[in-house]
DNA sequence: GGGACGATCGAT
DNA sequence: TCGATCGTCCCC
């Protein structure tokens, strides 16, 4: 395990529970091209067989959906309209296929990278972005993913351990929690309305 | 083997 | 509001 990275019990909690906790908590991921982090503001979490939005609804086993399955802290990685990928946090006890969609960061380690990676109209070379720009680099789970190089080759890892990992961040309190319903789940019936998504409120941030 | 669809994004 | 773009899943 890597020193600084957040410990087996922190991913142990209840889901809702850690999906509230993860905010504020540093995403960090070391690659050849350099090290990127950000401070994760938006999580949503989806909870094995009663939540008709999860992959893992009804106990859907399947390779992609496998590692929900697996014990908490995994990462389970899919590519969603064939262009994009999503990051998520495997929790729940092991056989429970529950797990949290990572939705938005704030950038806070190789800026410059992430621009790069995400193809922006931004000078790397510049350091003082506006705030409506640098948004741009992760409020959403398909750009956060590209701005941190997360794709298919993470599928599967232990985010105890380098090169992709959680360590501890900022304490948000209760108060700063916001919640609602998920994005982009309309056909999940009763489940459309489950207030399973969290965030950092007012944070300029978040997805929408 | 085939077809429908999607936990998104970005341009219009 | 709509098209891109293709892996995944389920059905035949």
């Amino acid at each position: 395990m890597r020193v600084n990275s957040l410990p087996t019990d922190f991913y142990e909690l209840p889901t809702l529970d850690l999906a509230k906790n993860l905010l504020g908590q540093l995403l960090v991921h070391e690659t050849p091209e350099g090290l990127t982090s950000g401070y994760i503001v938006e999580t949503e979490a989806y909870i094995g067989p009663r939540d008709k939005a999860a992959h893992s609804y009804g106990g859907r086993m399947t390779p992609r959906t496998q590692v929900m399955f697996d014990h908490p802290g995994r990462a389970y990685v899919y590519q969603i309209y064939g262009m994009h990928y999503c990051l998520n946090v495997v929790s729940g006890s092991p056989g429970a296929p529950e797990a949290i969609l990572i939705r938005a960061l704030q950038p806070v380690d190789g800026i410059p990278l992430m621009i790069r990676r995400r193809n922006l109209a931004l000078d790397p070379q510049a350091n003082n972005w506006p705030v409506r720009r640098l948004r741009l680099l992760t409020n959403g789970p398909g750009k956060l993913a590209q701005a941190m190089g997360i794709d298919k080759q993470q599928y599967g890892w232990n985010l105890l351990d380098s090169p992709l990992f959680i360590q501890q961040g900022q304490r948000i309190s209760a108060e700063q929690i916001a919640s609602g319903p998920r994005i982009g789940i309309d056909y999940a019936e009763e489940a459309r309305d489950y207030p399973w998504r969290f965030w950092i409120r007012d944070h300029p941030f978040i997805s929408r």
